[in-house]
DNA sequence: CGACCTGGTGTTATCGCTAACATCACCGGC
DNA sequence: GCCGGTGATGTTAGCGATAACACCAGGTCG
């Protein structure tokens, strides 16, 4: 009974090819100065032998790994679920592994453990999905010298930040309703301690102010389906309510379960608008008219500004907003008269 | 100006604290042969140099990593990213970092490589997330020597497999509807490559055979709204319809939908139960019965497994089955007469 | 009372790679 | 024809851990 031997290692491979492995080397890391012909040779050995380099021992003696750390919550919010499949996608495309360390609740502690779990795998560099300011609180515990970008971040914080627009999109969203011709436009808004959620508020009231329209008050609620529901139980009984605007999908469900409870159609009698465009947001009854962030576009930022770090140190422009569109369905239509 | 000296190795603990390395490396590793007043100075030197033991360097004279691979699909579907979500929950919990690499589409090539780079990376151990058959199939490339767990796979193959008890979900959620009085009970049905809705229509075929009810045909559809949208137009035609059990909550939100345009009423003249329990299920119209998949168990299991063979080897039982549970609302009523 | 174990510690080799320097053949220029 | 430059390669020295073995004191036992 044949026993495996272990890996292939580098010498090993030196040997077959007949040269040192320092050669083996530079073949591997596309060093200049290899005749074409030992090149082949030795490109011959490694898919003999089915040689893989160990990582261990490059990052060993390089001192750098080739893994980024993404922190980011346990959650299936559609949002920053897509934000962390385009960017594993986009890490994985250019050559880095993707090392996720999930944290159930978004607060300081739980940030701190994910950050330091990570600096101690020695990452490249990490990315933190922070989309609440309890997050961006723990970001300020993160000492200086790792390469890190924040995802959905604080605003006003100085650190690298890459964001979709959303005080963009919410402006657009609205506007579209007031061109419509409503009078105005009530908004359903995230938790409060989101940056989501007040870049949007603060678009709607944009957006708003640039027609003068009155400002109606800002109904709180969390992204459930749930809260939106509760929501909209409310302003199905106010009849001056002819427009919404939903912080996110989920909550726009919520409110066109509550409007139809109460004999309110949509969009004839209100009309009503999300964020996000979740997959499923065209088989609302009736098909919504939402907005729809860039999440690819995100992820792609991201990395960019991720890696310009990694290797300047320094990077030039800190901070990148990334414009989401329109998408006109059917929750949308003139006030009825 | 001072310049940042390296990060503190073990010998710079080591001389600190007075003792060589070695005994350094023992009290990191817990051996028992250290004694108690030694133990406790070279932990105040590590806290005192915020060492970080290189995992690098402890790889290479090992040959082993604390990474766990993981091959998922780029896609934000509910079930496989709350299963992801959860997998890196609890193998967090136990230590384990996890790098995702993320695949465009389930087919051959793509998970291969996938599976490569992991390889490459020298994980412990390595989890497919593989719904579909042509991702199944894939995994008869991978050499064997890598520990590999199978979530949502073929359960024809011998492989270690985890996988959530789709046919009796589906037994249930069937009866359920018969029990309320209908006749029969039918189906729309995921793609029917993907085990998940294999098993679904397994089961939800027992549960008519168990009460020689009709078997109608199966509607088929994929996994979005917008087939399910599709499917409900037709069943909508069709009076002799009272009730649908959907291989998802997508595909029954569309199915709504569909029946609500048609002024068919759920749950008055139709019944409709789904599949996964998303989170804003119980804010459709009508809140939505439907079976509720636990993926944290699913990760769990999962993760002893992997364990198991990467300690052991070998393991005693690769197939483990996690029982789904039945949540009724309000889409489900007895026939109309 | 010397042989032998045993708990606590140090010394040395080694994992597989890259960086730095050494070597050597060959080239052109004065 | 000797010198310095250059391209191709080899040699050596680490990176920071663990493993294996060596060592030494002190206690046990025949």
């Amino acid at each position: 009974m044949e026993k495996t031997s272990r890996d292939a290692a580098m010498t090993d491979v030196a040997r077959l090819a007949g040269v040192s492995h320092q050669t083996v080397s530079r073949v591997l890391n596309n060093h200049p100065n290899v005749r074409e012909q030992t090149r082949l040779r030795v490109k011959a050995a490694i898919k003999e032998l089915d040689y893989r380099p160990n990582r261990a021992a490059r990052a060993l003696v390089t001192g750098k790994t080739q893994l980024i750390g993404v922190v980011a919550q346990n959650s299936t919010l559609y949002g920053p679920a897509s934000l962390l499949s385009a960017f594993e996608e986009a890490a994985g495309e250019a050559g880095f592994a993707v090392s996720v360390g999930r944290v159930k609740v978004l607060d300081r502690d739980s940030i701190a453990a994910a950050v330091e779990r990570h600096r101690d795998q020695r990452v490249a560099g990490i990315v933190v999905i922070a989309p609440n300011s309890s997050a961006a609180d723990a970001l300020a515990d993160v000492p200086a010298g790792v390469p890190l970008v924040t995802v959905d971040g604080d605003p006003d914080r100085s650190t690298p930040l890459v964001t979709v627009d959303q005080a963009k999109g919410a402006f657009e969203a609205t506007k579209h309703l007031i061109d419509a011709g409503h009078e105005t436009v009530w908004h359903v808004s995230g938790p409060a301690d989101w940056f989501d959620a007040a870049g949007r508020v603060e678009g709607w009231r944009a957006a708003l102010d640039a027609t003068s329209a009155e400002v109606p008050p800002v109904v709180a609620a969390d992204w459930s389906a749930a809260s939106g529901y509760r929501a909209g139980q409310m302003l199905a009984r106010m009849p001056e309510v002819t427009a919404v605007f939903c912080s996110n999908d989920h909550l726009a469900l919520g409110v066109l379960r509550a409007m139809s409870e109460r004999g309110r159609r949509v969009p004839h009698d209100v009309s009503v608008v999300g964020f996000d465009d979740v997959p499923e947001a065209a088989y609302f009854i009736p098909p919504l008219t939402t907005v729809r962030p860039d999440f690819a576009a995100v992820a792609h930022e991201t990395l960019g500004l991720l890696l310009e770090q990694v290797s300047d140190g320094e990077t030039t422009r800190p901070r990148r907003t990334v414009a989401p569109t329109l998408v006109k369905r059917d929750s949308v239509a003139p006030p009825p008269r």
